[in-house]
DNA sequence: TCCAAATGTCTATTGATATAGACAACTATA
DNA sequence: TATAGTTGTCTATATCAATAGACATTTGGA
């Protein structure tokens, strides 16, 4: 519990935000576990320093989130924390990787587009700059909560119809099979955080302020010839990254 | 450049705020390389949709945080642009993984505690609960600003005294080959972010909203005992981490 | 030397944030 | 069925955040 009631004044974040960043991530470490529910308002106000509206607030917009629930007379219930664990391997795939962490994975392709690739892109799947790609623009859901949101880019010539595939099998372990790629490899990852952008924050659903975790990751077929690079944004509160060496 | 223009209103985050956060990753990414100059005020105030006077406020932050210097009739200069990568694998080591990308690397041992472990560390280091463990608390400091703030623990009896050879010789690779142990590899590594508490903003001298990239690893000798637990915080604006399989 | 372009300073006004206090409404339990 | 404990609502006030406009000051180049 120490280290929750820390809150800083006129930094351009609002006192109640503050509070329910910290009450948000308290419960998703699992204190308030004993009882399932957040303490009383006025407890929260007088271990944060603030006055009992703020902490208000600062519930209104958990709850907003679908987080707590209030009920008047009894208290303040915790309707949902979650955190998926996504480890990152030599072989890691998105939807075998979250397995039974969650009942139902969907995986959306937003669009599809052929391009040319950037110097960036290009670099990274070892083609020449401006050569053809297919952009795949993908998000995923575990039981029906958004949980990241990427953008994949493939070697048009090889990989010519991935995005109908990926349409159908909602996968792109399954979509590389169809297209004759029957394995790949996790090469690179580079990890790095962020503030959500306004794009991020409606498609995730989440609340200005929110943290995403920034997976650049780039897979190989078994020769080391690049298949796919990627850029995935994930809502930081619900999922953390495992490495096994 | 895109994405650049997006704020959202009363969300508890001024504006001014996260235009600060987007300028400073803007600059962080290389936008603005040509120029070594931010576009000036009314250019960021169109390109926002805000005032200028709220733009003023953003560009106060990042000069107060150093990251910017402003020039009366000339405009605002950019003084500082740095985000280390930092390697993950299984020789995973700080001090040589900064490498060249630093001038001077400083590791400072803030505290040292023999305690009892608690039930998750004692999972982690292999031992029973409530066995003795040393607990390391430290700072990592490249070219004189704080990167990560640490904490470490230790099985006790084997590494009785690592406290003082840390800080001679501010390694713990060094500090471990003091006390015998030649070799270690990192077994597994967690890497999760969140929103920096107040130790954490002063210790890492960021400014509130600021977003920490955590890391939770565990190091073990060549015959997978393990040797070292640790949590740390590192700055996300100044890192990134890279998986290499 | 002048002028365009940039940052610096000031005043005024509006809306969001935070505090303060009082009381109503509801819940569980003694 | 009281009653303690909790959330819900209302009013009032002070401070911070954001907009708006005007003008000063400095720089660099035509």
């Amino acid at each position: 519990m120490a280290g929750l009631n820390q809150v800083q004044r006129q930094t351009g974040v609002a006192l109640w935000r503050q509070i329910a960043d910290r009450i948000r991530e308290a419960i998703g470490n699992g204190a308030y576990d004993e009882t399932g529910m957040v303490p009383p308002e006025t407890v929260l106000a007088l271990q944060f320093g603030v006055n009992r509206h703020t902490v208000r607030s600062a519930l209104a917009a958990l709850a907003q989130e679908g987080i707590v629930r209030a009920v008047q007379g009894r208290g303040t219930l915790i309707e949902r924390k979650e955190r998926l664990n996504f480890p990152i391997t030599r072989r890691t795939r998105f939807t075998a990787g979250i397995g039974d962490q969650a009942r139902e994975m969907r995986s959306l392709l937003l669009d599809e587009v052929t391009e040319e690739a950037s110097a960036e892109i290009a670099r990274w799947l070892g083609l020449k700059p401006g050569a053809q790609v297919i952009r795949l623009e993908t998000l995923r859901e575990a039981d029906r909560r958004p949980v990241s949101k990427a953008t994949s880019w493939f070697p048009s010539e090889r990989f010519a119809g991935i995005g109908e595939a990926y349409r159908k099998h909602e996968s792109i372990t399954k979509a590389f099979a169809e297209l004759g790629l029957a394995d790949y490899i996790r090469a690179t990852t580079e990890v790095t955080a962020a503030h959500a952008d306004t794009a991020d924050l409606a498609d995730l659903e989440l609340t200005p302020g929110a943290i995403l975790l920034i997976a650049k990751a780039m897979n190989t077929d078994l020769d080391g010839v690049p298949v796919q690079y990627s850029i995935s944004r994930f809502a930081a509160d619900r999922v953390q990254f495992t490495i096994e060496n």
